[in-house]
DNA sequence: CTAAAGTTACTTACCAGCAAGTAAGTTAAT
DNA sequence: ATTAACTTACTTGCTGGTAAGTAACTTTAG
């Protein structure tokens, strides 16, 4: 077995880097605004001035495009955060909600995750392996997060702890596509807030059934 | 002016009518399971087994088609309701925790409004305008029935009913997301009852703030 | 009651346009 | 001199929509 020889591929030519970027800037723009069933090669090829052929002389095929393009917004999200790990325990309720204010200064984003996410449900679609590892992971490190708060609050586990994180979760894509679909109506930090907090509350202390509110 | 003929137009054919349901039925099918881009006519002909002409003899368009078909859903679900119209007062929270429950056996039904809901927000799609007012009107009951409830328990109406009355359809909606990727992991009445419960508690009785647990 | 006339529900055939991908050539950097 | 970064030109396959025809059914006239 021979080392995989790690800079040995002149590959790296600094222009051709910036390119790649700027094409997968403007895939992030069109997927998001056109989805990827329907946006073009040549809608994203037209934003950075070259042909489509130009674009698959990059990545390939669409598909491996889109896959890159997923790829690309997750590192540049991690970058972004101080030290390169999403923070564990209380702390990760308060960054989720810090998410979603710096969300809805970047319309862009969320939108290319709402429609992609959704998309990616349909037959055989490509992105679909992509979503699938991101929920569960995410889910299990929610799910972490109110493990540690429980031991903190010195409560026993409930066993909503597995609907809870999968409901975070859902809530914040939810008002997305609200937002997305109503930006004058929806205040999607605001209503992000009130949610999150709504659903840890519930897991530290139940309150009552939804049905005693129905019979006086 | 005329009276129009309520019965002249011999329109109502009783095979057209019974066709025109299964073009219907099929398009649920196609564009939940491949999105209205991707989906095409002859995908949607070929399960009522006829040419994709035959489909657009009877729907002009593929979007009016699309259109019509999102219709057709909303009129069947008001058919299966008891009496025509969505309870109100805190009787609607347990009939949206049933409404989950019933989704959980038609995942085809919840697939279209799911990808279709977030195809949606995409330049121009034909399917905007529905969403749109779906959303409207579902929040405007939603803040309703809260109204009533906070009437109910003698609380005077908080200023959180917005924002959890957007949450609310959210959870939902992002619950129905997470379980069509993971059918096996997401229990979809479960965790949408633990949400709703959650929700509709916060706003009688909020609850301390997210920032208490992170500081002892 | 029947036959003509008209309408409906399609089919076949076609088109124009688009989209992804390929192949071969051209320019420019290393 | 190579190799990368493209472009041009083309192919292939599909897609929505149209046009024209046909068979079956419905309505109307006599």
């Amino acid at each position: 077995m021979i080392h995989e020889a790690p800079a040995s591929t002149p590959r790296t030519r600094p222009a051709t880097q910036r390119k790649r970027k700027e094409i997968l800037d403007a895939a992030i723009d069109i997927f998001g605004n056109k989805g990827y069933a329907n946006g073009t090669l040549a809608d994203i090829a037209d934003q950075v001035d070259i042909t489509h052929a130009g674009v698959l002389h990059h990545f390939g095929s669409k598909q491996n495009l889109l896959l890159e393009t997923l790829a690309y917004r997750d590192e540049s999200d991690v970058a972004d955060l101080d030290d390169q790990h999403i923070p564990d325990g209380p702390e990760l309720f308060l960054h989720l909600v810090r998410t979603a204010v710096v969300n809805s200064r970047r319309a862009g984003i969320v939108q290319v995750y709402t429609v992609l996410s959704a998309e990616s449900v349909t037959d055989d679609h490509p992105a679909r392996p992509f979503f699938e590892s991101r929920y569960s992971t995410l889910r299990g490190e929610v799910a972490d997060a109110f493990r540690v708060l429980c031991h903190q609050e010195g409560i026993t586990e409930p066993a909503t702890i597995n609907a809870a994180s999968a409901s975070i979760l859902a809530v914040m894509d939810g008002l997305q596509l609200q937002w997305l679909l109503h930006p004058q109506d929806i205040d999607l930090a605001e209503a992000s807030e009130f949610a999150i907090r709504a659903i840890v509350n519930a897991v530290l202390r139940p309150g009552p059934e939804l049905s005693a509110y129905s019979r006086g």
